[in-house]
DNA sequence: TAGTCATATGACTAACTGGTCACATTTTAC
DNA sequence: GTAAAATGTGACCAGTTAGTCATATGACTA
């Protein structure tokens, strides 16, 4: 976490590092992003970043912090499905929510997909337990549909929760391969609807 | 390509040094591989591995091609299914052979997960197109499976290929998580089978 | 024996890294 | 106005890296 150092800083100058920083964690593994680099593009000392955050680690777990509050804000945000949407239309849902938080916040959502997916050369438990919690939202989500008979019971909750996250986190990947010609904003397009559509289509009825 | 020097080589000499290589790249991100650890390892001068590959990226080319070829090699030994067998059990079985192979080269396995899935930061066309082969594989197989009425020709090829594989690559680490106290051969386990089958069923039937 | 040639070597270079610290500057408090 | 506290600075350090190159080795040939 930050010192109160960097917090005390005016909105401007902090914005303006985190948005540099958040872009060079986004564009390198961990490893080979630069706080040389960060602090030629800020225009500042070196000694100014070890004066707001404690060391690298520190740095780069504050800036999944940042990013995780701007996605999951903005999800927020979208309009919920009714209370009595079943659960594949709460996956449809949270599919395009999550899809088009990352088209709000794109640099943000490249951090999370890197810091998430490829290994990190440290421990965190804190990042750990973020991980688990986000795990454990999907669990209760089953467990219920299981219940209530909209998901069929012969699955163990386990491998309904790899299936669905799995895809989730792909599909994240897939539409930006598949519209990486599409300058600025896809979402929306009837295609990218169609395409949400379907993977539910797929997860409900199967393929077969 | 190895140059012919490396070609010369004692066998016994070059599979050390190649173990040795796989070991390193498969555990660390490209640019974190060290050639330096590497040759203090295998024991030998530095100046001999640029007398074996042009460069850092020749020699990593190469190690991927010799995982490639060390599973596919693997996977077209383990038996395949009755040519009547239907797509779900073609898949099932590619399923299987795969995470076998996996088990049977982990190493191999791990540097080409590593190589498919986190960006490098060079460019490579023949690396590129054997992505593009695999998919392609993929895309016949299923356009068959339509044709045949084994599945359902609602959804568009693209989109099952999308499913499929997303699933399929995430499995070996779903696997390798949950089986991670089980420190060598969790392959055949009925633990592992079933979790096939459930995969599988899911694909097939759905999961309303 | 002398000569050739493929191979092996490791000190060296230039470019980077994260992090430190003595000092300079600015802001705050009295 | 002055002292004290907070903040900013960048030269510097010890470490890393990929890659080079003049030199050494030793097997083979004639």
């Amino acid at each position: 976490m930050p010192k109160q150092t960097f917090l005390n800083l005016p909105e401007e100058k902090r914005a303006a590092f985190l948005n540099i920083a958040l872009d060079e964690f986004a564009s390198n593994e961990y490893n080979r992003a630069s706080i040389t680099k960060i602090v030629e593009k800020a225009g500042i000392a070196k000694g100014s970043v070890y004066q707001y955050f404690q060391d690298k680690q520190d740095l780069f777990l504050y800036l999944v912090d940042v990013s995780n509050q701007a996605l999951m804000g903005f999800i927020q945000q979208t309009p919920p499905p009714d209370p009595s949407a079943d659960f594949f239309q709460t996956l449809r849902w949270q599919m395009s929510a999550t899809v088009l938080a990352a088209q709000r916040f794109p640099v943000h959502a490249k951090l999370l997909r890197r810091a998430y997916s490829s290994p990190l050369p440290f421990q965190d438990e804190v990042f750990e337990k973020a991980k688990q919690v986000r795990d454990q939202h999907f669990q209760v989500l089953v467990a219920q549909a299981q219940l209530t008979g909209q998901l069929d019971s012969r699955y163990r909750p386990e491998m309904v929760v790899f299936v669905v996250q799995s895809l989730m986190g792909e599909l994240g990947n897939f539409l930006q391969g598949k519209f990486k010609d599409h300058p600025g904003n896809w979402v929306g397009l009837p295609e990218v609807d169609a395409t949400f559509d379907e993977v539910i289509e797929i997860l409900k009825s199967g393929l077969a």
